[in-house]
DNA sequence: GACTCCATACCAACCGGTCGGTACGTTTCC
DNA sequence: GGAAACGTACCGACCGGTTGGTATGGAGTC
């Protein structure tokens, strides 16, 4: 609530910055709070002045994470599309679009984090599944709005197809990491795409991008 | 007297054991040799009289889960079918019949490990996708068969359908996860198989479940 | 002068890994 | 055949370094 404009990156918005980052990189278990520190160019006063734990800046990170996505898919330029459809496979060519740089820097934290963490802190991990479940309900209203524009009376739900694609994604992080490289998730992302277009029988549209 | 069949398990096969149980609960980093140990019954002394370091158990456990793995899928009933597409089809309703118990129950070691150690560890991450990669090769084979039977000349690959596949699950068990449940895993395994039927046009045969 | 923000110094627990030693079966050599 | 020699499996105390976390004090600001 007592979100202002900050002029200058904080102690605490620098230590946030380096999770999303080396978490990304090492997971959460392996990165420690020293390394933390480093990153972020702090001392261990500072981050345990401004967390109370290293469970609290998992949770904060985590939270962190899904203000920042929800705000970088908020101005993607999917959302132009008048068709709710092509606002959904819109947002999977952004996805597949923004698969660039090393792993770290395209890969989810919330996903990375819940892999370690679903058992032993039940607090990041509630964090994580809020950002994933967020992201999730925003393509919702989109499918739901395209399930009703072609009258599609389905066997599925729009809830469950979002989710579905959320389950896609990090599937697709993973294979990335198995092979070192984005290409494979984006031929997942690519079958995803035509699983939608097949589900709305509008196979196959536009030319090869 | 030359002894076969092995009557008492030995010490490394225990901690091979209890690194599949664990590091699916807590992950590679946050599981720690003395964890191994309580665990397998054994002393640490044991530990590393079997393995030179703990990334070396973690590449014989990767190992050990993909001969496992290979061996439970090798028995599954799914085979049975004559027509490959039923094959495809099949194995994914076994994968969501297994979907059972607690969470590292039915969960996968190689995408867990795969996420935490995918830049620290090479080793024990070119094993977890030696795991992924055989597990999709078998798949791939049906795919393959179930495309030349339907005459299918589709602009994806049987490699890049298995390997979906493989994707699909790993996310499936991400978001199990995040909701502390198989239960949209089901989902997301129910919506892969909607899409294969769709594409070789068998649009939902045999009656619900 | 109280409060926020952060640095320094420090701690106990725990980490992966080492090491000297034991128990025991097999091989070798007389 | 018996005993020395050797190999494998395992034990558990121990080591140096790192871990998450604390105690305390000082600089800047209202």
């Amino acid at each position: 609530m007592t979100v202002e404009a900050q002029p200058a990156p904080s102690a605490r918005q620098r230590l946030l910055d380096a999770a999303v980052m080396i978490v990304r990189q090492k997971g959460f278990a392996a990165t420690s709070v020293d390394d933390l520190c480093r990153e972020a160019g702090v001392t261990k006063g500072a981050f345990f002045h401004h967390f109370a734990s290293k469970d609290a800046l998992g949770v904060a990170a985590a939270d962190y994470w899904s203000t920042m996505t929800s705000g970088f898919f908020a101005d993607a330029p999917y959302h132009h599309h008048a068709d709710p459809l092509e606002r959904v496979l819109g947002y999977l060519d952004f996805r597949r679009a923004i698969l660039q740089g090393t792993l770290p820097e395209f890969t989810c934290l919330a996903g990375t984090m819940l892999q370690e963490v679903h058992q032993s802190s039940p607090a990041i991990a509630a964090a994580c599944d809020a950002a994933i479940s967020l992201h999730a309900e925003r393509i919702e209203a989109d499918i739901a709005a395209a399930m009703a524009q072609h009258g599609l009376a389905a066997e599925w739900t729009a809830a469950s197809l979002a989710l579905h694609t959320q389950a896609v994604l990090q599937g697709a992080f993973i294979l990335a990491k198995a092979k070192g490289g984005p290409a494979i998730a984006a031929d997942s992302i690519e079958h995803l795409q035509r699983y939608i277009r097949l589900l709305f029988g509008r196979p196959q549209t536009r030319g090869k991008d």
